[in-house]
DNA sequence: ATGCAAATGCGAACCATTCGCATCAGAGGA
DNA sequence: TCCTCTGATGCGAATGGTTCGCATTTGCAT
């Protein structure tokens, strides 16, 4: 984990002031091992006794997602029609999802590079990324399941 | 192209009663070539002197959605918030975006089947499916960048 | 310390989607 | 063919996540 004083000054450098609302919230995604929606933010936020309103959740989140110190999910988990955000590790990630309790894991290796490589030169695109998302059940899911 | 009585048989085989909402709007989206939102449905049923209301637009959706007639997308596209749909042709898909003009293309080719065995041995997961949205640059779009 | 632009709080507005309820229309049986 | 009954539809209101307007506050450069 980061310190505190990295999100300062990742936040300086991006041209934003840094406010207390500003790192607690990179603080909470970051130590977060789920994607979590603006209200669960919020939520945390009152649990740390940070007092703050939705409104300035959405536009913080909004403008670390500009700057690219998080990202939002393209998935809808649970159904639900939230936005989901993460904090933004640099790393290439993937997420294996599970259908049963709608818990995400996130899983490093990523088996695209040379497939990207190959649709380039057969689409003529340029390819900046990708998002890939697995489905499946995870052990505890199918224990229940029997 | 599948007929419309084609349709209708896939309706009733799902337990669906066969109405010319329906067959109309299975009908748009197998003949779209990019997923549609529900206003877009909408519009194109207004078009075709089909009058219907929205609502019925979006239970319809719901319903052939149950039935696995056609899916959901859980891609942000343009970064609007609306869910797009598209017409099951239950082959696997996967999507290029591109980042310019936010068309969407399909790609046949899947690179995921090995990986996908490895990792239910290496997470214990039972993996049911993926999604697989790359995003770039197409043809058209690097043109007008330079 | 001072001033200005950016950040925040609060509530209202927005917009895609869903719901309630009255009416209508398939699909099967008489 | 006609009846009936359940499921489908229309319409408008409600919902819920997200955004906006504006007055106030707060970083941070000078």
């Amino acid at each position: 984990m980061q310190k505190r004083t990295d999100h300062e000054a990742a936040l300086r450098r991006s041209g934003l002031k840094s406010t207390k609302h500003r790192t607690a919230i990179l603080d909470i995604l970051e130590q977060s091992d789920q994607p979590m929606a603006a209200e669960q933010v919020y939520l945390e936020l009152g649990d740390q006794k940070i007092g703050v309103s939705l409104s300035t959740v959405y536009r913080v989140l909004e403008s670390l997602l500009d700057k690219n110190l998080v990202t939002k999910l393209s998935m809808s988990i649970s159904g639900d029609n939230r936005a989901y955000f993460e904090y933004n590790r640099k790393s290439h990630r993937h997420y294996l999802v599970c259908l049963g309790c709608k818990k995400i894991k996130a899983i490093e290796h990523c088996p695209l590079k040379n497939y990207e490589e190959a649709l380039e030169r057969e689409m003529n695109y340029t390819i900046e990324g990708h998002k890939l998302d697995i489905y499946g059940y995870c052990p505890a899911c199918q224990e229940h399941e029997k």
